[in-house]
DNA sequence: TCTGGGGTCCTAGGACCC
DNA sequence: TCTGGGGTCCTAGGACCC
């Protein structure tokens, strides 16, 4: 008996997320946009199969896709998030120990019993998921995490396979290693890759048999546990438990430049609500508060950016608190000429909420405090029941004209009793 | 006109300590 | 010109992930 690694990810998440709830949409090809209607980052296999590549700014393209009669979507992330729940929900029971990686993808372990297949056990699940959530997934199976990421790829590559491949149960992996490009294994990124090639290393095979010094001196002590899994020695833990956040970080781009102190004051007010929100849900609190900005990089003139950072004499989850301390570092960082095009906020030095519970400096007595807490309590329940912006703080602006784009998105029809799709019998 | 957002981990180097 | 040998802590930057 040994251990099996499972990796189990939704088939073009964003974009299957779209025809689950709208019918209408399966089998035509799609894309979903990411924020601001920037760019493409994701696409449904019709999309795919016409050549639409990853990433692509969107106004580059509008025409073009206009002309095939592509679905463009607007993301929409609660009904990505709810999904998402959905899902992990579906697959807990199918695994001894589950690891929610991102928002699309689990790692699971589970026992293997002597040279026995997993591929039955990946099938069945798969068609369980798709039965429940409407959704394609595909399954690797492997000794490790990286080798596990690997036969995933590989299930979804020949369709031949079912969308599940389990690496652990053939007799030879040598000639499926070498079918992986080195770009697609996971831990190798553009730079290494580059690297790589440079020396020849063009797929998984080459890189589990490079001199492990010549990788150590390249890629350090990462470099040498990713090639450790690829040998099948699991070196990665599953983490089922995810550990506390060390930082937490709101950012958006403007769907305008920002050129006023005013707007610049409404977009920090709005991404410090946003954070602050973060907080409390995860129980902690900041007493670093980093507030940076920047201008396009695209535009040919010259690049501006600057951060500026403010240190709280006590660490607070308090929308009031935080807005107080940040709001003032908009004049530090808005220069006349440097159009914005961008700004975020990036909350530091994250403690547990109980630590500060009867601190002997806190800075309001008891009773204030438990009600500033309740207040807080309510605005979250609110926004959460209602939807993100019905109770908001007035420095964060109404409908500011910087706010960004989303002109094609589709219904919250998972998370809004409002938008919940009408079936007719 | 129009190019995403939110993280983590590791390493190197500097400041400072005894 | 040469001028120890550890430690720790912090920060910046690089690389990667989805």
């Amino acid at each position: 008996m040994t251990w099996a690694t499972v990796l189990i990810d939704g088939n073009n998440f964003y974009a299957s997320c779209e025809a689950a709830l709208d019918p209408s949409l399966i089998g035509r090809p799609l894309v979903v946009l990411s924020n601001n209607d920037g760019c493409i980052v994701a696409r449904s296999a019709e999309a795919r199969a016409l050549g639409i590549a990853m990433g692509t700014p969107y106004f580059q393209v509008r025409r073009e896709l206009e002309r095939l009669g592509v679905v463009v979507r607007s993301s929409n992330y609660a009904l990505y998030a709810d999904m998402s729940q959905r899902l992990m929900a579906t697959l807990e029971p199918w695994v001894e120990e589950l690891e929610v990686y991102s928002i699309d993808e689990a790692f699971g372990r589970l026992h293997r019993a002597a040279s026995s297949d997993l591929s039955a056990w990946g099938l069945a699940l798969r068609r369980q998921v798709r039965r429940h959530l409407g959704l394609p997934v595909a399954v690797g199976i492997a000794p490790s995490k990286v080798l596990a990421k690997l036969a995933n790829k590989l299930a979804k590559q020949d369709p031949c396979h079912g969308g599940v491949f389990d690496l652990g149960a053939v007799a030879d992996p040598d000639p499926w290693l070498a079918a992986v490009a080195i770009e697609d294994v996971w831990g190798i990124g553009r730079k290494l890759s580059r690297w790589c090639r440079l020396r020849g290393v063009a797929n998984a095979l080459q890189l589990r048999e490079l001199a492990s010094g010549e990788l150590r001196a390249k890629a350090g002590v990462v470099g040498l546990r990713l090639q450790q899994e690829l040998r099948g020695r699991s070196c990665l833990p599953l983490v089922a438990v995810p550990p506390a956040k060390q930082e937490t970080c709101v950012s958006r781009s403007f769907s305008e430049p920002i050129r006023e102190l005013p707007q610049l004051r409404e977009a920090i007010a709005t991404y410090i609500s946003r954070a602050a929100e973060k907080l409390r849900r995860q129980h902690q609190r900041s007493d670093t508060i980093t507030v940076f900005v920047r201008s396009s990089p695209f535009n040919g003139t010259s690049f501006y950016s600057k951060a500026a950072t403010v240190t709280l004499p006590l660490a607070s989850n308090d929308t009031a608190v935080l807005l107080a301390a940040a709001l003032p570092l908009a004049e530090r960082l808005l220069r006349p000429h440097k159009p914005l095009q961008k700004a975020g906020v990036l909350l530091q030095n994250l403690q547990p909420e109980e630590r500060l519970q009867h601190h002997l400096f806190a800075p309001l007595p008891p009773d204030q405090q438990r009600r500033r807490e309740a207040l807080m309590a309510t605005v979250d329940g609110l926004n959460r029941r209602y939807g993100r912006g019905t109770v908001q703080w007035a420095s964060c602006g109404l409908r500011p004209a910087w706010a960004m784009k989303r002109e094609r998105l589709s219904r919250a029809a998972t998370t809004r009793l409002d938008d919940i799709p009408v079936v007719q019998a």
